[in-house]
DNA sequence: ACCTTTCCGTTGGAATTCCAACCGATATTT
DNA sequence: AAATATCGGTTGGAATTCCAACGGAAAGGT
């Protein structure tokens, strides 16, 4: 276990915990640790989802698999991050997802109700704050991501994703985390259309860009 | 104080909470009591929001503002309520989104960190789990209409949503709590269209719909 | 019962996006 | 340096959606 602990701490869930208080509130908290080999299957959609995981070592995948078999990535999620935190906390049916390791993976699972318990320990409710504002910044990106996918044209598309990533950035050009295609797949649109859609708007004035440092006027 | 003992019980933050237990919390929560009139600003965007509302009487509706002064209305809440709990835990930046009171109202607000230090109450961390608990079904419920609007086309969002709509209810046909125009500004698309699409859909012999009575095939 | 309003389906042309294909520029490999 | 792969812009026709307008049916008010 002591071999994770450069991990966890800095992971967002044991963010500001400090290295001394970190072994009670594990002790507590008893993660079931296990480990997965490259492509091995974490989760099934269709299961429920009990706990959620803490990746130690590797990185997994989060996909989703329609009626016709067709697997589009949702999320990858590589050392320190974690996954199916919402799931757990909502308790609400069977995942809706599954997880894969993308490479060999070490997985950390906490019981969500016995973080609960913590509180009474040294930093217990610290640990409890980090939760909450993980869950509630995911509420926050998800709500930008809905702003951004309502709009009905790629312009308008592309001028509310640049707003709110130019509220997150304060370098000027911005750099987005993103080639063409993660773009458009971000924005739900085809990546030649939004090609189009940029030169149009450099051309009108409304942008400036160079592969993917972007400028908003 | 008092008077709002049977709002509280009903809303999903106390939820499991029992009368007994419920000053001792309140007295420690100390929520700061304010009324309003109809129409009223209860937060304007860009403050910081340091704590989240619930609604002792009346209705608030969260509306966002864009450049030109269009208003939408992004929710309604009503008695028993919570809003702003996803900006008062993520403590990110001002508020995107402004407050007004729709009619005359009464709102609770509780101070986020104080909630923190409830778990030693009776049924504090019951408390703790409710807030965990609506943080992350608002997460599930943003990732499923994420799904949606990332459909290209409106046959395939129209599935989405029933398919996503089927698996919480149980009955047949389901009941949809929005009307033609309301379910067109869900899934982002025009009403005309939206029209368009259903009755071609109920030829195709893929759904069976009458008013807001839908049927999956 | 009559009038008014709301809701919803339909229609047709304009606007937008999709889709497949192609090409040049840049990066990577051998 | 040559060959290969990746990335991003462009293009044109097909498909889809938008948009405005109309009309009938149902609901609500007087």
């Amino acid at each position: 276990m002591q071999q994770f602990y450069p991990v966890l701490l800095k992971s967002t869930l044991f963010r500001q915990i400090t290295a001394n208080n970190l072994a009670p509130l594990l002790a507590a908290a008893q993660p079931m640790i296990k480990t997965f080999t490259a492509n091995e299957r974490i989760w099934q959609a269709g299961e429920q989802a009990a706990s959620f995981g803490l990746v130690g070592a590797g990185t997994v995948q989060i996909l989703k698999e329609d009626a016709q078999g067709n697997r589009t990535i949702v999320a990858t999620v590589s050392e320190a991050g974690i996954f199916g935190e919402a799931y757990a906390y909502a308790s609400t049916g069977p995942l809706p997802v599954s997880v894969d390791a993308s490479t060999n993976t070490t997985v950390l699972f906490f019981e969500p109700k016995r973080l609960l318990n913590l509180a009474h320990l040294l930093q217990g409710e610290q640990l409890l704050s980090n939760l909450l504002q993980i869950l509630a910044r995911k509420s926050l990106l998800l709500n930008q991501k809905v702003e951004i996918l309502s709009q009905r044209k790629i312009a308008d598309k592309v001028l509310t994703f640049l707003q709110l990533e130019a509220k997150r950035q304060t370098r000027k050009p911005m750099l987005l985390p993103y080639n063409r295609q993660e773009m458009a797949d971000f924005l739900g649109v085809e990546r030649s259309a939004l090609s189009a859609a940029l030169s149009s708007m450099k051309k009108a004035g409304l942008i400036d860009y160079r592969k993917n440092e972007f400028t908003l006027f």
